[in-house]
This record gives C-alpha cells, structure tokens and sequence, in this order.
DNA sequence: GGTGTTGTCTACCAAATGGTAGAGGAATGT
DNA sequence: ACATTCCTCTACCATTTGGTAGACAACACC
C-alpha cells in the first residue's frame, strides 16, 4: 500500500461522512469500518476526532480556494459573467460530492479552536471577494448595496441549494442530471437578476 | 405548578438546543438540566427522544404556518409585497430564535418517519407557494422561472442567511440590532431583485 | 378510608464513544 | 545481523447516552 494512501482514504471518507450526516453523528468506529481499517489507525494519522475534523476542514477550505481561483482566472471582465464562473466552480464539486459544502455548515458547532482555524484559512478569499464586489458596486456594474451582505446573501443562496436537496425534493424536484442543469441555471438566473445593476 | 407547564418547558428548551447545536449533539440530560428537572420526567413526556424531536419540529412548522398565514392575509395584492411580508414574519422569529430554521436544517438527518411526518405537516404551505408564484408569473408580475425553483431558491437564500451568523461575522458583521435591521433590508432587496420581472 | 391516576423522582443498565497501552510485522539503514 | 522507524493491529477503559424499573407523593373519585 502505498504511504500516505490511508490518511487520504480517511480523510476522504472522513469528509463524506461528516457532510452528510455531521460531524457529532458520526463515530470514529463508523468511519474506520468505511475505510477498512482499524479505529486506531484513524488515531495514529490524526491524534485525535478534533484533529480529523480540523484537517478535513482545511483540505475542503483549500480545494475550494483552488476552484475558485482558477474560476476567476478564466472568466472574462465582466462581474456577472465572473461570479457565474465562481458559482459554476462551486456548484459543480458541491453536487457531485454534497457533503463538502454541509460540512462547513457544521463549523459553528465544533470546538471554537478548529472554527477560527477553518476561517483564517478562508478570510483572504472572502476579504478579496467582498473588496471586489464593492470596486464593480462603485463602478456601476452590479447593483448598489452592501458588499459584505451581498456576498452573505451569495454564499447562502448558493450553499443552501447545493446542500438541501430534501427541500427542493418537496417541491417535487428529483436530482437527475437533467434537473441538476436546470436547477443551475435556475440559480444563475436568479443571482444575475439579484445582482443586476437597476436600470 | 400548572398542569402542561412542564411539558410546554421541556418543548421550548428542546427547541432551542436543538437548533443551536444539534439534535445528536444535545443530550436528553442537558434538556432535564436546563428545564430543571430529572431525565425521567422527559421520558414521562416524551417516551423517547425520537418523540420529543418529532414533537418539537411539529411545533415549530405549525408556528411557522400561523405566521406565514397572518402575514399573508395582512399584505396587500403585489406579489412582491406579499413575498416581503411573509419573508419578515419569518425573519424576526428567525433572529429572536435561530434555533427554530436552524432545526429544519435538520431533517434530512433524522429518521425517515420523522423526516416525512415533518414532511407532510410542511406540503400544503409549499403547494400553495409553488402555485402562487406560477399564478403571479402567468401574470407577469414577477419575473419568469419555474415556481418550484424559485421557491427554494428563496427558502435557501432566506434560510440561510438566517441561520449561518458566523458566515456574516466572517464578513465583519456583529449581529447588533441596527445591523439586524440592515440585514433584513439587504435580505428584502435582494429578494425583490431576484424576483421582478424583467423590464 | 381505600383505590387508582398522574407526575416526578432515584437508582440502575447495556451499548456506544473517544481515547490509551502496547504488541507485532515489515521495511530501511548500518 | 541488528536496531530503528513506520504503520497497523488487538485489548482495554472511563465516560456518556438513551432508556428501564420501580418507589413515592399528591390528588381525585367513591
């Protein structure tokens, strides 16, 4: 087996399991029996659950920032066009593997050490998204508003959606790959008409 | 004391320890030591704590519905009025208690025969929305999508904003009152945006 | 006065949980 | 050949958890 195949196989299955049904439902002997392996194994590579949890939250946090750069990156000028691309980036990864997005829905609940660890990993990201949605604000290209709110109110459309599919089920949607698209360009749609400058 | 007293008690401290952190996180000793009495007393109420869960997320999708429904009938005939209404007599019970749509975050997790009794107490209230936005927008007074969608889409920007302080705090905002205030103005805005009809 | 009924309590329990102690196998370096 | 380091394991433990058993007091009904 090669090194370092067992700590990325727990943390893989370490981040499914916590996404989906949250961190304190879910036992390090659940985990270990997913992985195949013994519980002391999960506690030789992280010495203990908090150390798991922090170590999962800081791989999420940086694959996202990954996503999200390059997303950036590629976009053209134009901010709708370049928040539709962060979105796409996203939402993509959060469908394919839900649990990512539900599991930083958990940070406020764990040990308030691993919650500030998770968002000094996250800070730089939101500092940079919020000074650029207030830059567009001032020069007209999105509507005027409060950028720290506008990007709160981004961040909770986007992962409410991404993460409550029980919901959308109850309004008689299904998640097949038809409806997924349609639900993407649902939710593009709906940030583009939020974000519109008035005319 | 009053007969019901300590079971209306129970429900109340319940509720809010739940949403805060968790049903899985919360004990039934907490709830017995926060209420102020023994743990057999919540399981005289409650035979299990399945029950007691069941019980506290009826309350609260019943409390959800009486508000919802003044809020309807005091507003007048423009749909965005109405959407405003409904989404402010959600919002302040929201805020004075997170715990109460921090707890609806929580059905997916709990089991199936919970989940769906919650279900079916909720479906009637979505029916209607779903078909009161596709009625407005035959209409063209707000902006052409599909109904289910939207609904959710609102329900997740509503929801989550609602529920997730710490992602503001993240931005820099302290939940003060006059930051309340701006915050569900921003929230409205938003709303409004996203939903108007196209010019 | 006796006989339930209701509501609360103390005492206890089996299972699960996070974590410790330490053995052992397999590479690797010397 | 030997020691060391790395990785995984079995065995165990203290604590916590949801839940049971049953005593006890207050009250109602007759």
């Amino acid at each position: 087996m090669a090194a370092g195949d067992t700590r990325e196989r727990i943390l893989t299955a370490a981040t499914d399991l916590f996404g989906l049904r949250g961190v304190d439902a879910v036992s390090l002997d659940v985990i270990a029996a997913e992985v195949g392996v013994a519980k002391q194994t999960l506690l030789y590579w992280f010495p203990s659950k908090d150390d798991l949890v922090q170590a999962v939250l800081v791989q999420a946090a940086t694959q996202l920032g990954v996503a999200i750069e390059a997303a950036i990156r590629s976009a053209n000028d134009d901010p709708l066009d370049r928040i539709e691309a962060v979105v796409r980036a996203v939402f993509r990864p959060a469908v394919r593997r839900p649990a990512l997005l539900g599991l930083i829905r958990e940070v406020s609940r764990l040990s308030p050490v691993v919650g500030e660890r998770f968002q000094s990993e996250l800070s730089p990201l939101v500092d940079r998204a919020v000074a650029y949605l207030q830059k567009e604000m001032d020069r007209g290209r999105i509507r005027q508003a409060d950028p720290r709110l506008i990007a709160g109110l981004c961040y909770a459309t986007v992962t409410g959606i991404a993460t409550e599919p029980e919901v959308l089920r109850s309004v008689g949607w299904q998640p097949t790959t038809a409806e997924l698209r349609r639900l993407r360009t649902e939710l593009l749609a709906f940030l583009r008409a939020a974000l519109a400058p008035l005319a």
